[in-house]
DNA sequence: TTCTGGTTTGACCAACTGGTCAAAATAACG
DNA sequence: CGTTATTTTGACCAGTTGGTCAAACCAGAA
C-alpha cells in the first residue's frame, strides 16, 4: 500500500505543480527549464527532481490534472434542458474557466500550438466523441427547430475560441483595451452574440 | 549604398525565414534551436549564422514581417463603406488569412502567449490605436442604428478569436473534424453569426 | 586562366540543459 | 534524548545550446 505523503510533500508537489504551471504555460514545453521551475517553486533542482522523477513527468502530471476538468463544462450540456439555456450556460461556464484558470487554458493552448504531442490520441478519441455527442444533441434542437439552424461543430469552436482568447491571448487585449477589465464586457457580448445566433 | 543581394543571398535568407517560421511557429522563441531551424532550410549552423547574426535576428525578422502585413485586413475596414459589409468583409478576410498563413498566425499566437516581449509596445501603441479607431467607426454605425448595439472592441477580440482558432488550432480542430475540410464550415458559420449579430 | 569576393564548413568554445549521487541537514517519533 | 526516515544540497556529468573563427570552397568577371 502506498504511504500517506506528508505535509512536506504535498506542500512541495503542489508548489513544483504551481511553478511548472506558470513556466510551462508561459514557454511551452520545450522552452521550460527545470533551473526556471524550481527557482519558482524556490526549491533547488536537485531537490525539486526529489519530488517528480524528470521534466516530462511535471508536465505530463499537469496536463492530466488540466484534462481532468477542462471537458467538464462541455460535458454538463444537458440534452434534456432548455437549448438556449443548456448552450448560453456552457459558453458562461467556458469563459468562467478561462477568467479563473488562464493559466491553464495557455498550457492547454500551448500544447495545441505545438502539435498536441502528449494529447493527440485523447483529441482524436475522448474529445472527439464527447464533441460529436454533444454536437449531434445540437443538431437535434436545430432540427426541431428549437434553435437557429447552424452546425454544431463550429458552433462549439467558436465558444472554445471566443472564450479562451481572453485567457490565452490576454496580454494583447489588456493592450488594447487599456485599464478596464475585459471580463464584464466579454460575458455581456457573448449573451448577446450567442442568444441572437440561436434565436429561431 | 548597400549591395543588392546575390542570388544565393536571396534564395538561404528565404529558406531561413521559412524555416524559422516553421520552427518558432510551433516551438516558440525559446523552444526553437537553431540546429533545427538550419536542418529545416537545409544549411549548416554557421552557414546559417553567415546570413542572420543571431537566433533573435531571425525571429525579429520573422516578426517584422508578419506585423507589416498582419493588421492589414482590419486597416482596410472602411468607415464610409456599408456597414454590415465593411465588418463582414474583415471577418471573411481575417478567416482567409488564417487559411492561407497559418504559420504566421502560429508565430503570433506563441508571440502573445509567452507574453508578447518582442511587441508588447506596438500592441500598446499601433495596434490600440488602430483598434480604437475602428472600433469608434463600429460604435457610430450602431448609434446611427445601422447595426446591432454591440460592444465594439468585444467584437473585434471575437473575430480575432474565432478566425485565428482555425489556424492555431488546428490539430485540435482536425482532430474533432475529422477528414473534413474545415474552411468551408468555418466561413459560412462565420457568415451566419455576425450577419445576425449585426442585424438591427 | 587567374583573381576576387561571396559562400560554406569543421573544429571549437563557454554557457546552459536535464539529470545523478553521496553526503549533510532536518524532521518524526518512541 | 537517540534513532530512523525523510528532505535538502553541493558537486558533478554528459549532451545540447547559441555562437565564433580560420580555413577551404566556389562563382563569376577580367
Amino acid at each position: 500500500m502506498t504511504k500517506a505523503p506528508t505535509r512536506i510533500q504535498q506542500r512541495n508537489r503542489a508548489a513544483i505543480l504551481s511553478a511548472g504551471l506558470d513556466i510551462f504555460s508561459q514557454y511551452g514545453f520545450r522552452g521550460a527549464t527545470l533551473d526556471q521551475i524550481a527557482d519558482a517553486a524556490g526549491l533547488s533542482k536537485p531537490n525539486l527532481l526529489y519530488y517528480f522523477p524528470s521534466k516530462e513527468a511535471i508536465h505530463t502530471a499537469l496536463l492530466e490534472r488540466l484534462l481532468e476538468t477542462w471537458l467538464d463544462p462541455l460535458k454538463a450540456l444537458d440534452g434534456s434542458g432548455d437549448p438556449v439555456a443548456e448552450i448560453m450556460g456552457y459558453a458562461q461556464r467556458k469563459l468562467a474557466m478561462s477568467r479563473d484558470f488562464p493559466r491553464e487554458s495557455r498550457l492547454f493552448a500551448n500544447e495545441i500550438l505545438q502539435g498536441a504531442p502528449h494529447i493527440e490520441e485523447i483529441l482524436k478519441t475522448d474529445l472527439k466523441t464527447l464533441v460529436d455527442d454533444k454536437a449531434a444533441i445540437i443538431q437535434g434542437w436545430a432540427d426541431a427547430g428549437k434553435i437557429a439552424a447552424i452546425d454544431p461543430h463550429h458552433l462549439i469552436f467558436s465558444i472554445w475560441a471566443f472564450t479562451q482568447h481572453y485567457a490565452d491571448f490576454d496580454v494583447q487585449v489588456r493592450a488594447v483595451l487599456g485599464d478596464k477589465a475585459p471580463h464584464d464586457g466579454a460575458l455581456s457580448f457573448l449573451d448577446t452574440l450567442y442568444s441572437k445566433l440561436l434565436r429561431v
